[in-house]
RNA sequence: GCGGCCAUGGCGGAACUGGUAGACGCGCUAGCUUGAGGUGCUAGUGGGGGAAACCUCUUGGAAGUUCGAGUCUUCUUGGCCGCACCA
């Protein structure tokens, strides 16, 4: 007999479903438990990144359940973005549609995977019911000025008519037209997440259930720098373009202690004094455009190479009014940090120290290394960055790098020149997409009243749904009539707004939206969300791990001061998975063929099937369609069905880790279940009936196979709380190995066999529902094992009465003994010294000195 | 360039706070069983030596701390990731 998977998953999957099993029902006599995987994007077919991110999710839900919490494990869709309009475009469909469709095969494959989700709170984040609580929230984000509109600086693609995200920007060029990207200013509508910037990064400190990658990535986003922002006023005899221009330049830096070791100021291209100069002066005009050309297309080469221009004006020095420095504009200083001017103290700074090697500036070391004396000390080609003692500066000499940044601060602020600040980095996030699939952004634009919000009542502003793809640009923007309307303050013809949201702000706030998915009402109850959030355990992809994680971090801030919530962190335990990879395969003309198309050999080379041709084998890489180097996960289930597919998720690989694709996997998994099922449905011994009574005695054998029930249960158990999946699979497969290794056929041995296989069975569920069911139901169980409580490890069981101990002589191991527990220490010495080969290691000679690790390791050292 | 992570058999990986390195799996070898096409069982499997007991070397490399180091420290090599002139 074999196990029939097909038939056997498909049934247990309707009984869940019948039996209404993962239903979340709020129950305050329970502790909750809220498990979350990523929201997926409908591309029409899950990929084996979903498989493993959604196992994960599963293990942990149908983990938790077992353990008594009240678990929600929720699942949706993020289905607004630029593929739908895409495929509009290219195949002629609505990109309603189409993600609809989508939406539709992918939820039956993540059926097959027999998830245990609560199907009920299911949503699209392109359903009207979805989006119209986006724009309320929208709306009181607004109101609470959260919310503002200005002129930014955009991608624009000029064969498109569509703004580009940076990462779609290619060489300069747009990825979908490949047409040279320009630079527009636009009207787009932005959150203010400066608002939260330092809160943001405070809090990271509390996030302890995140991956310390994850926390450090986004303090870099952050990027928290304080420093003092000053004048330098222009000297009167400087050469004055005109009397528009500025009379002086203020800078930002992080190094005021270095003042004294100025040599030039350093103005960035785009600084409102270098345009006013170039009016006049056509070489720097040429400079700044030289700037431009290559800011775009080749930053990554000219990185290195510093330009400048001598603008011929002088800045007279803040502590020092007769010291006059040259004000050059230079290529990497940039406009959007800081105040887009800087002071550059060469010595100190190794971009200031590049430029000034350029253009022979004046090098002079203010920070005296401990170790150095000052008569001697030289900046050569490095600068010096470390701590040490201020020299060479007047009123700062003498004191450390932090004291004299302090000082120097005091100073300024006296003289009114500036004051102490602190920076980020971070930028306000623009959420404003020129495209038609996306959220629409709930505002009226009208000549008199200027950007109305559109009233609570006219809510939702819907999508419309004739709308044609025949030519670039957003269809909002096209449609006949849909933006005309009259304005809601003066009753005037106005416009509505044509841009939509960003589709990161859907995924902002969906992972509350769980809590009352079906509230027609409003956004969200705040009893619900009070009682499941935040989410306990989210599980996804690092490359999430700023932008979707620092939104969702700011919405739920936002969300907060807006009364919507009560928490300011969404995610409370963050879990990052590693990619899946897979080998690559070229055929002779160098394109990449699918792995069912290749044949492999047992000498490693490969083939093509269809021609028989030699192929080249790549290296593993992350899966991509790209490369063809994919395996289809609905393939794997017809085949061997979705526990099959879970198990190879989880064994192994540490989850965190790349995990490699491999057909021999499978086959492994795939034997191993067939060993599960073969345990229970034709056990060794024939088992005695469901409560039987535990024997008084136990012979020593069965009594080592007892304590392993145990054991396993505590390893598997900590294993599943610490992400340790390969461990727990591990764990499992040698309980399952001892288990098919008893053939004592006495009734004690029978009773412990069932005791060994119903652990084995209730182990195995969170990651092998399936099969656990139907092993479960085949050792005579009524009630289901969904709701079964996990089993407890006996702590008198997972104590030995003996130990095996290592006896190292001179740190060499040289025979292992076995000792009663927790013996005296005297003792265990005596019986390692009388252990033969240790007496033969010792070579007559007397221990010096004995070290003893009580039920561990005895070390003589002589 | 800056910041971070990682390195263990032929392969994926175990080893909790420094305490028997190589659990578990894949692969391979030998034998048995089964047999038409993702079988099952037994034994072995880090390198070198030995019939064996056992000895010896071994966690990218070099040094150090320690009775004892895969684990801690310093240097070094290689790989991966993030940021990239952020003043």
């Amino acid at each position: 007999m074999r196990y029939n998977v097909q038939e056997s998953e498909t049934r247990w999957q309707k009984i869940w479903a019948d039996k209404k099993s993962f239903l979340a029902v709020e129950d305050k006599s329970r502790p909750k438990y809220y498990v979350l995987s990523m929201l997926p994007y409908p591309s029409g077919r899950i990929h084996m990144g979903h498989v493993r991110n959604y196992t994960l999710g599963d293990v942990v839900a149908r983990y938790k359940r077992a353990c008594g919490f009240n678990v929600l494990h929720p699942m949706g869709w993020d289905a607004f973005g630029l593929p739908a309009e895409n495929a509009a475009r290219e195949r002629k469909i609505h990109p309603a549609t189409w993600t609809y469709d989508n939406i539709k095969n992918m939820r039956a494959e993540l059926v097959r995977m027999g998830l245990s989700i609560d199907w009920t709170r299911e949503f699209a984040t392109c359903d009207v019911t979805y989006y119209k609580h986006q724009q309320k929230l929208f709306l009181d984000f607004l109101k609470a000025g959260f919310v503002y509109q200005k002129e930014a600086w955009a991608n624009w693609d000029p064969v498109d008519h569509t703004v580009l995200a940076n990462e779609q920007v290619i060489d300069g060029k747009g990825w979908r037209s490949g047409a040279p990207v320009e630079k527009r200013k636009l009207s787009q509508w932005f959150f203010k997440i400066t608002t939260y910037a330092e809160e943001l990064l405070g809090a990271l400190e509390g996030l302890d259930r995140w991956p310390e990658k994850v926390r450090l990535m986004q303090e870099n986003w952050i990027g928290k720098s304080s420093g003092a922002r000053f004048m330098f006023a222009l000297a009167d005899d400087s050469k004055q373009s005109d009397d528009t221009q500025p009379k002086d330049i203020e800078i930002f830096t992080t190094r005021p202690d270095t003042l004294f070791g100025a040599s030039f100021i350093a103005i960035s291209p785009h600084h409102p004094l270098a345009a006013a100069l170039a009016k006049n002066d056509k070489k720097l005009a040429a400079f700044i455009a030289t700037c431009d050309r290559t800011s775009t297309s080749e930053v990554a080469i000219e990185t290195a190479e510093k330009h400048g221009y001598d603008t011929g004006l002088k800045a007279r020095h803040v502590f020092d009014q007769s010291w006059k420095l040259p004000v050059y504009v230079a290529n990497f200083v940039l406009m959007d940090y800081g105040t887009g001017a800087i002071f550059g103290c060469p010595a100190h700074d190794l971009r200031d120290l590049e430029f000034a090697l350029k253009y022979k500036l004046p090098v002079k070391p203010v920070v005296l290394p401990p170790d150095k004396t000052a008569e001697t000390f030289k900046i050569d080609k490095e600068p010096y960055l470390g701590n040490g003692t201020i020299f060479n500066s007047d009123f700062l000499n003498g004191l450390d790098v932090e004291a004299a940044k302090q000082a120097a601060i005091n100073k300024i602020q006296s003289l009114k020149a500036g004051q102490g600040t602190t920076l980020f980095r971070l930028r306000d996030w623009c959420i404003s997409r020129q495209r038609y699939w996306g959220c629409p952004i709930p505002i009226i634009h009208c000549e008199s009243c200027g950007a109305v919000p559109v009233p609570e009542k006219d809510l939702p502003v819907k999508l419309p749904d004739d709308v044609l793809f025949d030519k670039p640009g957003n269809p909002l923007e096209h449609h006949p009539h849909w933006k005309n309307v009259s304005c809601p303050k003066c009753a005037k013809p106005a416009r509505r707004e044509t841009d939509t949201c960003d589709t990161f702000v859907d995924s902002s706030w969906y992972f509350a939206r769980y809590c009352s998915a079906n509230l027609a009402d409003k956004p969200l109850d705040r009893h619900q969300v009070d009682y499941w959030l935040p989410v306990d355990q989210y599980v996804g992809g690092v490359e999430h791990a700023i932008l979707h994680l620092l939104y969702s971090r700011f919405f739920t801030r936002a969300m907060h001061a807006t009364g919507h919530v009560g928490v300011d962190e969404p995610f409370a335990g963050l879990f990052t998975q590693g990619m899946i990879c897979h080998e690559s395969y070229k055929d002779k003309d160098g394109k990449w063929l699918y792995p069912e198309e290749v044949e492999k050999m047992p000498n490693g080379q490969a083939t093509e099937i269809k021609t028989g041709e030699a192929v080249t084998v790549g290296r593993s890489e992350t899966m991509s369609k790209s490369k063809k180097n994919v395996v289809d996960p609905g393939q794997i289930i017809d085949s061997y069905g979705a526990d099959t597919a879970r198990l190879f998720m989880l064994s192994d690989s540490p989850p965190e880790r790349d995990l490699e694709w491999t057909d021999a996997g499978i086959d492994g998994a795939w034997r191993y279940l067939n060993r599960l099922w073969r345990m229970v449905a034709e056990p060794p011994i024939a088992l005695p009936p469901i409560g039987t009574p535990r024997p008084q005695n136990f012979a020593a054998k069965t009594e080592t196979i007892i304590r392993l029930i145990h054991r396993t249960i505590a390893d598997v158990s900590s294993d599943f709380e610490r992400f340790h999946f390969n461990r727990a699979v591990a764990r499992v497969r040698e309980l399952s190995n001892a288990l098919e290794e008893m053939n004592a056929n006495d009734t004690e041995s029978a009773w412990v066999l069932r005791e060994g296989l119903e652990t084995l069975a209730r182990l195995i569920n969170p990651m092998l529902p399936h099969i656990a069911e139907e092993m479960w139901k085949l050792l005579g169980h009524k009630i289901m094992l969904v709701e079964t409580p996990w089993p407890k490890a006996d702590p008198a069981l997972l104590i030995e009465d003996t130990v095996t101990i290592a006896v190292q002589v001179n740190g060499k191991l040289r025979a292992t003994i076995t000792l009663p527990r927790d013996l005296d220490a005297k003792k265990a010495e005596a019986l390692a010294l009388a252990d033969s080969n240790v007496r033969r290691a010792l070579e007559g000679k007397t221990a010096k000195k004995i070290i003893v690790v009580p039920n561990k390791i005895i070390n003589v050292v002589a």
